[in-house]
DNA sequence: ATCATAAGTTAGAATTATTCTAATTTCAAA
DNA sequence: TTTGAAATTAGAATAATTCTAACTTATGAT
């Protein structure tokens, strides 16, 4: 792990808002840092090979990372809020049709949130 | 419903290989349509928000289009091919966590396709 | 230590999916 | 028919992400 991938991964698994490659390009330059936008994207794309960060992938918007703490996720149709929720595990479920072919899986749930609601 | 429209869901509902905006485009005009992309992406705005038709967000490709006839969705680690997959159906999981506010949900099962597991 | 090599980083251009703008067309209803 | 709203169009604009090629840093063998 080099002191990018170090940086970043800790940004990610700090941040409790999804945030997006330029939000962590952000928040790195915050701490100082002089880590360029591409080589936020490399190692983010790095970090979810080998397994470490989540990537959420939310039409019309860029794509999230987030830790790997078990959890899905929620997404307001009408504002695109997305936050965390925990639903009961399914992994056995899909492994018993998939088999060990199986990696992971990824649950969004799209809902109304209440500030939309109240509208 | 427009010609335009009325096309496209045809489309939509008779492809079994979730088409991107650009291939719906192009099956359109092998049906010589004189129909545009910006319409194609208009109409398909409408149908997704109208929920006669889902769109699947896919990290790092463009959206693919898809019926609305419940099921579920396998993505490759790997090459990224897309199929269809039948796990069974959480909503009141879901509903009992989140209440009227439950719109819909998406469930994505990353694994290693058969021709990507080979090599 | 020194050199070789690989890995990581950088700047900026390139790509590409999608939306926007403004003009034009269609078409139902008054 | 006239009207007005909705749909369509062409093409420009936007924005996220990747690519390229040069450069730097770290690593490992001699």
């Amino acid at each position: 792990m080099t002191k990018n991938s170090k940086m970043i991964l800790d940004i990610v698994n700090s941040s409790h808002d999804h945030p997006t490659a330029d939000q962590i390009f952000i928040r790195a330059k915050e701490q100082n840092s002089k880590v360029v936008l591409a080589t936020v994207y490399n190692n983010l794309n790095s970090l979810v090979k080998e397994g470490k960060i989540r990537r959420i992938a939310v039409s019309g918007k860029p794509d999230c990372y987030d830790n790997t703490f078990r959890h899905d996720h929620t997404v307001c149709v009408k504002c695109g809020a997305l936050s965390d929720i925990m639903i009961d595990d399914i992994t056995e479920e899909i492994k018993s049709k998939l088999g060990d072919s199986f990696v992971s899986y990824d649950l969004n749930v799209s809902y109304i949130c209440d500030e939309c609601r109240e509208k």
